[in-house]
DNA sequence: GCCGGTCGTTGGCATGGCCAACAAGTGGGT
DNA sequence: ACCCACTTGTTGGCCATGCCAACGACCGGC
């Protein structure tokens, strides 16, 4: 859904107090506010949230896995692969049944269908973090990958 | 308030789908958790919250506005300024008077003790910023800032 | 057979970011 | 002088996100 930001354009951040465009906090949050919303916007142009994609590629990755496997390797809580495998269940991306060697588990696998959502995920997405990080040349943008994950590697 | 991830570290989402750990989208929006926690937390640990930040730094280097205005610089919806600025106020760190040549409009100012409040949270905020650059070269951090600003004035 | 731990599932909760509506007030045009 | 479009502060509410707690079913080791 477009909102005010996307809109008309966005606020005037361009004025923001000098002590909030220099802290890497701060603009990295503000980044994020655009990657968000771009994102969020393609995905939902094909009826997708970001959690959906973040289940898909774990199991095209790693195929199929438990519920609680899918959680912890994406980092979501239980509760929400429950809903988000129930929605993608709903069209037919993913299967659930049940692991004849432990009662307790669901064994997520995904479906032709949901392959071939993904990879249209892929293309959106693409072009979404293309849209994102247009300013920047392709060494920048590996730069800047580089030192994100330099970043997420030091607080893992 | 310290949660799971702080707690423990963190969900491995070292083993995240390659598709995920690729995608700069994500990569900030991870980053973007780390510090939205780490400044979170040192806010908390103050009773301050990024809102009151964003709000003094602005009065401090403009002077007295609106509240409109200050919404406009800080990137605020207007209802949340009121709140803010309630805060704020409560604590003796801004004042609310009317304008006397617009009926409509509050003039906030800060006050002596608001900028002593906002030099504390200056130093705060600098040990978490540090705390989440600390894998970075000084030449790697001014990289970073730079690009960030690139993609933020290309998307302002 | 018991017990600590894990699984899926439900329900709820706090926060953040936003929007809608309102009365009061402003300024420009006529 | 009046009207009209617009702004301002304020209240109230909405919804998505990211959590946490608890439950019954189930597993594995002792």
């Amino acid at each position: 859904m477009a909102n005010k930001w996307v809109d008309c354009g966005g606020m005037e951040t361009r004025g923001a107090p000098r002590r909030l465009r220099g802290a890497a906090t701060w603009l990295l949050g503000q980044t994020t506010i655009h990657a968000h919303r771009l994102v969020s916007d393609a995905l939902g142009a094909v009826d997708a949230r970001r959690y959906h994609y973040s289940l898909m590629a774990a199991l095209d990755e790693f195929g199929e896995a438990s519920q609680a496997d899918l959680g912890r390797r994406c980092g979501l809580d239980r509760s929400d692969v429950v809903a988000t495998v129930n929605e993608l269940a709903d069209k037919g991306f993913l299967e659930r049944r049940p692991d004849p060697a432990d009662k307790r588990r669901n064994i997520v696998s995904i479906t032709p269908s949901g392959m071939a959502h993904l990879r249209h995920l892929d293309r959106v997405l693409g072009q979404a973090q293309d849209a994102l990080l247009a300013p920047l040349s392709v060494a920048e943008r590996e730069e800047l990958v580089r030192m994100l994950n330099a970043v997420l590697e030091h607080h893992g």
